[in-house]
DNA sequence: CGGATTTGACCGGCGC
DNA sequence: GCGCCGGTCAAATCCG
């Protein structure tokens, strides 16, 4: 059902767990849906290294690493006193697949007028943190567009990843978050849909997968 | 000319 | 202790 390509041994029930988290938040749909739209509408999320989240970013280094030819470009918020940090790789499995790895929590709103053509094609979609910072406080959340979903929760301060490309839109789901519960794994013990055999919601999330 | 990007150097963590 | 690797710094360069 759920499309999973790994880069961090990602398991099947990590997924479930993201997406339970993404559910339970009352979110899951929204992000889809604005994944879903971004994938037919055909923007070129591949041509595109820099997913743009409403924030502004500043590239302070790129680096190759081991296991992936193409090269891994570092940014920062460009915010004064913003913590925020993002990684960003293209999969080596796939060129059109790009990994964003954020670490940290905006410690400011949105900057305004992010509008230029580009700039949206995302933001549909990334804005779903933009929003979810207001909805949630700046939780953190793994949107993946494309196959991938990867572990967000290697490292034990905030972050999250999401891959986006341009083939066909699955879920995605996550991310950790070491401020509260959400998306964690060890915590999702005692979630209400926690030991369901299905996905919180399989028709939604059939159709969506399947498309109209 | 100022800000953003590039890119080689440097540093710290980790495994052997 | 040494080498490898990922991440960051900062000078040089680019660009609007």
């Amino acid at each position: 059902m759920i499309n999973i390509v790994s880069r961090n041994e990602c398991r099947d029930d990590d997924a479930k767990n993201w997406i339970n988290s993404a559910y339970n938040l009352n979110i899951s749909l929204v992000y889809i849906y604005a994944a879903l739209e971004v994938a037919r509408f055909g923007c070129t999320l591949s041509e595109v290294d820099i997913l743009d989240d409403g924030y502004c970013w500043r590239k302070y280094g790129q680096k190759v690493v081991r296991g992936n030819p193409n090269p891994r470009s570092y940014y920062k918020c460009t915010n004064a006193g913003c913590p925020v940090r993002k990684h960003v790789e293209r999969a080596s499995h796939d060129p059109k697949a790009v990994i964003t790895t954020y670490e940290g929590k905006h410690n400011h709103d949105v900057p305004a007028a992010r509008n230029s053509s580009h700039d949206m094609a995302v933001p549909a979609v990334a804005a779903g943190g933009q929003t979810r910072t207001k909805l949630e406080e700046s939780d953190t959340i793994s949107l993946d567009l494309g196959m991938g979903i990867t572990s967000a929760a290697e490292h034990s301060s905030s972050n999250l990843k999401f891959v986006h490309t341009t083939s066909t839109p699955v879920y995605f789901g996550v991310l950790n978050n070491s401020s509260n519960s959400y998306g964690s794994r060890d915590n999702r013990s005692d979630g209400p849909s926690l030991n369901r055999s299905s996905y919180p919601c399989p028709q939604s999330m059939g159709r969506i997968l399947m498309g109209p």
